[in-house]
DNA sequence: TCCGATTTGTTCGTATGTATG
DNA sequence: GCATACATACGAACAAATCGG
């Protein structure tokens, strides 16, 4: 921050916080010289901008004042850039850290964030981006809903880039678009998930995935490669797929299915997520089944969620906050590259994020002997 | 006409006779200074009048361009109505629940979200109660800051009263503004906490409470309370209080301080939160204590993490997405009945929501034997 | 009505920092 | 690495407008 940007935050902050009155009289430049201890020059450069922007008004002879905003309240006001941010839920799971990485940096950078979720359903993705585009919205960060299929509000995003309305998908995205997106490589996160446990003499593994979802997709099929790498026949009884409106039924109960199922009894789970991961181990407790000792489990994320429990999960890391503020950043670029007319040769390219695994105790060797 | 008038229409002239072409690079400012026999300092004031206008627009480095004036001629946006949500956290916790409650009222009913989290920061709060003040922002719902300490930004507020924005306090308020608010009977909650654990036959209850917030101190004022109408003495030492910044660390410690002083055993703990009492269960799994055989638990807030471990906690209700939709459509009233100047005779008061006591595994009888 | 003190407006000179090509 | 161009900052001087006495 320079000098005069300096003072000129501190004389806003003034006007703001009712310090300086509408009208009132702002103290002269050479008070403030030495209020600052700046030259004139800078005054007068912050007070230049103020001015500018409407916040102040000078009369030569007598003085700077303050404008009385309230009137000026009718005319069109200087708006400020708003990105919006469209995510499937934004009170659950790691949504919320996704989009306070972006707000932390869209804030610092003087944007304005809206928030809207689509509950995974299209209609109601469809009135959001009716919402956005009949709105003033600058730029828009969006986790497609239903990736996994092809999308009816497909017109929509070719709208916006009609419109010129710049946007970025995150998590997923939808194959015919073609679009900057930000996506964890889910396809090598399912096949580490389950590599992992192969390398610990599992060969029975169970595999839950939401396949409403691209990321759930991905995952299946990095976990059929697993096998395949490893020369392991999969059990296709041990494939569980399941819709987001089935996530807390279908899974829970297939597990206890196949857990009743006396014969060849696995000894591994793949779990599409913490989430998923979190509610099979309430099925396990109660079957009275320990986490590592009777099965091995790994998870999906590395959300809080994994932390959670008294069992701490073995999973894949999911950049979360990194990911909401690469997205943010790249649509600050995208936005001011539109805005100041030149073409900036930068080309700004879709990030994959090398899936991680972080070992905790969900896991261990097949057949080693308990240790408690 | 003074000099840097007469550059800047000279400029300008050729701005618009097509000298200079959209996107063409203008002469260096020292170019401009032997062109028109002026000093730097007046080519930069006539060239710094024209990139305000919009006409130019200026790259260190590179030079001055003429800008494409076509583009931005962009119609005026037809404006929506904007509410912001200003929370300490947005991903954290109950908040997530909270902001979801607001937005999704605030959606269907057409007006745009924009959310703003303050870390519990009394800085931030500042700078975000600036930003919002020289945007245009039609309301404000706020989870006031540090709300047990006194607060600084307070004439933001009553700039905000000035200024006709009205504003809705949730979970806290300043007890200066006496503002609309939302808030859980906070005390009453701590009271119903203890009493719970003390009806059980526990004598011995450490109480942990966040104590820079006005909930903390009002759920600690409860406990006592609770003590005193059942004639229990309190040992000071059985209070641990802790600020926002020491929550991963303070409360942790001290539990494990009190757990390995051998005499006088705790057989009770009020917490705070479901967050802490899920970090407090790690610390007694660590010293190999069950809950609730060896100790009983009662938590806050009836959140997401109340049933995601293995001990499912008894908890005090919080209305979380209740709470965001009662604030949102608080503040649709108030900001229709601003519009429709007329004065509605309907009042809006504050809520206080009742506490309520969820019951779950986490407390039993103090004496009775261990059932598995 | 004028004077003089104060305050903003314009202009010049100089120096250093930083981004671009 | 170098020259060029814009960005920030300090100092000085004089002009023009305002306002109280």
């Amino acid at each position: 921050m320079t000098k005069y940007q300096m003072v000129k935050q501190a004389i806003k902050s003034k006007i703001l916080n009712g310090t300086y009155l509408p009208n009132e009289k702002i103290s002269s430049e050479n008070s403030l010289m030495k209020e600052y201890g700046v030259s004139r020059h800078t005054i007068r450069m912050a007070i230049g901008e103020l001015v500018n922007e409407g916040w102040l008004y000078r009369e030569q002879g007598a003085g700077t004042f303050c404008s009385d905003r309230l009137q000026t309240e009718a005319a069109p006001q200087k708006q400020s850039k708003t990105i919006a941010i469209i995510t499937t839920y934004i009170s659950n799971y790691i949504f919320p850290s996704i989009i306070r990485g972006a707000e932390s940096y869209l804030s610092d950078q003087g944007y304005q964030v809206s928030i809207f979720s689509t509950n995974n359903d299209i209609e109601s993705e469809k009135r959001i981006l009716e919402t956005i585009l009949s709105q003033h919205v600058d730029g828009i960060i969006i986790e497609p809903t239903k990736s996994a299929y092809s999308n009816p509000n497909i017109n929509y995003y070719l709208n916006l880039e009609r419109t010129n309305i710049p946007y970025i998908m995150i998590n997923a995205f939808y194959d015919e678009l073609e679009p900057l997106c930000l996506v964890v490589d889910d396809e090598k996160g399912g096949f580490l998930q389950t590599e992992h446990l192969i390398k610990q003499g599992h060969k029975k593994i169970i595999g839950f995935f939401k396949t409403d979802d691209a990321q759930g997709v991905k995952r299946m099929k990095g976990y059929i490669k697993a096998h395949r790498a490893n020369q392991i026949t999969i059990d296709p009884n041990y494939i569980v797929t399941y819709q987001s409106e089935e996530k807390e039924t279908k899974p829970l109960a297939e597990l206890e299915r196949l857990l009743t199922n006396e014969q060849s009894i696995a000894t591994g789970i793949v779990c599409y997520n913490d989430e998923l991961a979190i509610k099979l181990l309430d099925v396990l407790r109660e079957k009275n089944l320990h986490v590592p000792n009777d099965i091995s489990m790994v998870s999906f994320d590395d959300s809080f969620l994994a932390v959670v429990s008294e069992v701490k999960l073995t999973t894949i890391r999911h950049p979360q906050n990194q990911m909401g503020e690469d997205a943010a950043k790249m649509m600050v670029e995208l936005v001011e590259e539109k805005h100041a007319n030149k073409k900036k040769d930068i080309v700004l390219n879709s990030v994959t994020y090398e899936p991680e695994l972080i070992i905790r105790q969900s896991t261990k060797h097949q057949g080693v002997p308990e240790t408690n």
